[in-house]
DNA sequence: TTTATTCCGTGTATAATGCACATATGTTCG
DNA sequence: CGAACATATGTGCATTATACACGGAATAAA
């Protein structure tokens, strides 16, 4: 059928992008992320403080929704990182019930470091790449992303 | 600075995986693959299952770094999906001392269930792009999979 | 042979997670 | 307006996932 090479590289892709995550999810790597930076982070929670650095001042609902845990946990988990005087919780003008997170000048300085950490480690593999590759990479990766995020909405009716 | 320009592309290239990964690990997707696939199976054992289709016979340890988590974790749910009757473990014949983990034939029937309904989800996204830039995606992906593997390896040295 | 290394699994304690539920705020509709 | 409904956050609780310490078996190295 025609259809079959749509399918085989659906799935090229697919399992490609199954193993790049394998191994940038290594507890190894992370390690030396945090080892590097002088972090001495949980791996979720160092996740979750980029996150919140990255999309703050964010919401927790909207923050689960984009860690795929429960709200409960997030919620504990910000408990966590407030507690450590790494992200500020303050309560939303516009809407008194959403408690906006954000991070602390400190948190921004940690998760500065935890992204430097990680590029230093990982960049050396782009060096030896052709720049017109990394630019087509991030732009199709990118595409990817939003149309995915597209789909999610399309099957928001529980 | 010259590096400038290179770290804003690491940024980029950076978040858009985060951002996918982020999207693709929703809970939600998992659970309308599964449930299109008629599989009543923890998000964790499906992975599982579907790399022991993919790569097996393979060992809990190689599986343990496949899927980043502890080779005691790994070895437990092993056990389960065995006493499910999806996968078998042997004895390796040249090395007595791992066992050999596959899918048997229920399993790999399930395996494949999984894939597909993988594929029927989110194939429709790329159905829109150009096959040219899905290849393109596909082969830069898979080259990003096998440099950082390469990485992986230079760190070994715990 | 002796020693070190690797693979796998069990016992155990800890912590993460999700569900049921509660509270507060906001929204919709009669 | 007021009542029902929806949303955002958080707590109590039970379950379970996870890792660490350890041991036994097989293999590799010395």
């Amino acid at each position: 059928m025609a259809d079959t090479q749509r399918s085989q590289q659906f799935t090229d892709l697919a399992t490609a992008f199954a193993d790049l995550s394998a191994h940038l999810n290594q507890p190894l790597l992370h390690n030396r992320v945090l080892e590097d930076a002088g972090v001495s982070l949980d791996v979720a929670l160092t996740r979750l403080l980029v996150g919140v650095h990255r999309h703050g001042p964010i919401g927790v609902v909207d923050l689960s929704d984009r860690s795929g845990r429960d709200h409960t946990t997030v919620s504990r988990q910000i408990a966590k990182l407030a507690e450590l005087g790494l992200v500020e919780r303050t309560v939303s003008a516009e809407d008194r019930r959403v408690s906006k997170i954000a991070t602390t000048a400190r948190g921004a300085r940690v998760a500065r470091a935890v992204a430097n950490a990680h590029r230093k480690l990982v960049q050396p593999v782009l060096d030896g790449w052709k720049e017109r590759d990394v630019a087509e990479l991030t732009r199709l990766m990118r595409r990817l992303a939003e149309d995915v995020a597209q789909l999610r909405e399309t099957l928001e009716p529980v």
